[in-house]
RNA sequence: UGGGGAGUCGCCAAGCUGGUUAAGGCACCGGAUUUUGAUUCCGGCAUACGAGGGUUCGAGUCCUUCCUCCCCAGCCA
């Protein structure tokens, strides 16, 4: 059983994406070549969505064979920063991915994107707009009217060279002049309506100092940057669906001028993740640290990579959820509960076990010798022999779980009770023979006799059978710890949504799905929540413990991941977990049928 | 009321150019194994593909009308 054959890697699922880069590579359009890229801009934590992207760009790339470059879109030096170009690296590496000399920044091609831009000009493709931003806005016209031309667009050429050398020199003020695309104002894509590609701001920028005092926006900028890299397969989200025309517009001009190579670049859009009982919009994530709604960007709460990581998620975890829920097109949202199984099955596979009393009830052995102990055998995994065992050691006082006793159990409770017969995991049979109550009635300890026959590991050991096996520490060698039990952040499918349970309220159509809210966090004055999220926090969602553990774990090393067995899966801490202090957070629980069966929760 | 997308089981999601019984995963329900009420293993789980018309011997796949949801009016990305 141990040596049955590996099961053949499973094919990976088809996708859209899947079928055009299979597509591609049978025609030979980028001659077998397949180059993706992660375009992250510098100006923020990466969170669960990112995961997503970052998994299908490396993913795709490596599964073809190809590679995938790691570029920071940093080309607004107002909002970006270092700091987070580090902490990004981190995130990618941290999931797996290697990006090898590909690690490219947008502002490495400010020289070829401002000459490019000069030849958009001498091609009157392009030209000096000197309306203000409001005027801009008001003549880009409306969904359903087209814009009026500005009074600038038919300036000459040799003008608005001039007129851009003269920006790029430094010579205006912030907003005094743009340098527009010529297209089409009267396009129903307003996208097309002679899109702003170089706007002036005199700030200096963390990669480039102050060299420049015009930069180049996103829509010109990041195709001449995929194309520049001879990306072959540009995969971003659907918004930019919109954005997909002016990303052509722009290269197809540069190709057919020359100045770009073909074959070039191709963007597709995917549904971005969408999960339950988070939030992932970054100014709900910013409110969340500064209102210290979390105890920071690297809360085990938080969906950020750095709070998957300290919550103990693994990357495999998270390769497993893409796997299983697909890229597609569907804007859709994930339950957690497919993030939490995905997890689960990723730890159950990874996680040696070990043993913590959460909630301690002494267990007193009366036919035990006091002062006496020995070591029962536990196996560090029960699908993996090869992980060895490890002793634990019995006495005549434990801990149990203070669950795993009642004094009158329900009906198909099969752990201790009064009378009743349990196993003590890989140790003895015990027989309960009493409980004692303080003057209030509550229980401070149970009695039992243990049956020295039936010792885990002995010939006895299987005289009988008993249903009921429960953990236990031994209360002299028990260590303590602090464990952070951690639960969903907020107590609802859909936070701040009109219908936060999603629930069809009733009458026929309404599927009330959430608000899906503002994708990047900047407009949040275009959504308007019927509720405030906040007020759908979770307010269980942290919970701090001291709990005993088994010795062996008070050695285990930041990062480590455990299951605690029966409990859950946890992880020493990254940051608190030292040699003198024992800090564990819960992962995951595992899964608890008796638990939802008897209505009870852990 | 413009443009761009999307609607297949509770949640995801395959389904290419139309062809006998609509993949798979998760969840759920049975049952078997089990010193974790875990894992694993077996079995069950859409006469149905947003709705209505139509074409066809045959349609989730083609045509048509309609409905619903998402995105777009930054000198953000």
């Amino acid at each position: 059983m141990t040596d049955k054959p590996a099961p053949p890697a499973p094919a990976p699922a088809p996708n859209f994406l899947r079928t055009i880069i299979a597509e591609d590579n049978r025609s030979g359009k980028y001659g077998g070549q397949v180059v993706t890229r992660f375009p992250p801009e510098p100006n923020g934590y990466l969170h669960y969505g990112h995961a997503k992207s970052i998994i299908i760009n490396f993913g795709l790339a490596a599964e073809n064979n190809g590679r995938c470059n790691l570029r920071f879109d940093d080309t607004n030096p107002l909002k970006e920063d270092v700091e987070f170009e580090d902490s990004i690296c981190g995130a990618v590496r941290w999931l797996g991915y290697d990006w090898g000399e590909h690690r490219y920044h947008a502002s490495d091609y400010y020289d070829d994107l401002y000459r490019f831009a000069e030849w958009f000009i001498e091609q009157g493709l392009a030209y000096i707009d000197s309306q203000s931003a409001e005027d801009m806005r008001a003549t880009r016209g409306t969904l359903t009217e087209p814009g009026k031309e500005s009074p600038d667009r038919h300036r000459p050429a040799a003008e608005s060279l001039a007129l851009f050398r003269r920006m790029k020199a430094g010579e205006f003020a912030d907003g005094q002049y743009v340098l527009r695309l010529k297209i089409d104002m009267a396009s129903p894509n307003l996208n097309m309506r002679d899109p702003a590609i170089y706007r002036i701001r005199h700030a200096s920028h963390h990669r480039t100092g102050d060299k420049w005092c015009v930069y180049p926006l996103y829509d010109y900028t990041h195709c001449i940057s995929d194309a520049l890299e001879r990306i072959t397969h540009s995969i971003c989200t659907l918004e930019f669906q919109d954005h997909r025309p002016l990303y052509d517009w722009v290269i197809e001009k540069l190709a057919d001028g020359g100045l770009l190579e073909r074959p070039l670049p191709r963007q597709y859009e995917f549904a971005r993740l969408n999960l339950t009982y988070v939030v992932l919009s970054k100014r709900k994530l910013i409110e969340l640290v500064n209102k210290g709604f979390v105890d920071g960007w690297d809360d085990p709460r938080m969906p950020t990579l750095v709070g998957a990581r300290r919550r103990g998620f693994t990357p495999d975890g998270f390769r497993l959820l893409i796997e299983r829920t697909g890229v597609s097109k569907n804007d859709t949202w994930l339950d957690m509960s497919l993030l939490e199984n995905a997890m689960r099955d990723d730890l159950n596979d990874i996680a040696e076990r070990r043993i913590a009393i959460l909630d301690p009830l002494k267990l007193i052995i009366d036919n035990y010798p006091e002062n006496q102990s020995e070591d029962c055998f536990a196996p560090n995994h029960p699908q993996k022999p090869e992980l060895g065992k490890r002793a634990v050691p019995f006495s005549r006082e434990l801990w149990i779980e203070r669950d795993d006793f009642m004094e009158t159990p329900p009906k198909g409770y099969f752990r201790l009770s009064p009378g009743k017969e349990v196993r003590l995991r890989y140790g003895y049979i015990v027989q309960c023979t009493g409980v004692d109550k303080d003057a209030a009635g509550n229980i401070v300890a149970v009695h039992a006799t243990y049956d020295p026959d039936t010792k885990s590991g002995t010939s006895g050991a299987e005289t009988r059978k008993v249903k009921g096996n429960i953990h236990w520490l031994s209360a002299a060698h028990a260590k303590t710890a602090e464990i952070r039990l951690y639960d969903r952040l907020f107590a609802v499918p859909f936070p701040g949504a009109r219908n936060p349970l999603g629930e069809a309220a009733g009458d026929t159509s309404s599927t009330a799905k959430a608000v899906s809210a503002d994708a990047d966090g900047e407009t949040a004055e275009a959504v308007s929540e019927e509720r405030n999220y906040l007020d759908d926090l979770n307010p269980d969602s942290k919970k701090v413990i001291t709990a005993y553990i088994e010795p062996a774990l008070a050695d285990a090393v930041p990062e480590t991941r455990f299951q605690f067995e029966r409990q859950g899966y946890f992880v020493a801490d990254l940051e608190d977990h030292t040699k003198t202090k024992s800090v564990f957070n819960r992962t995951v629980t595992l899964k608890d049928s008796w638990g939802e069966a008897s209505g009870k929760s852990g």
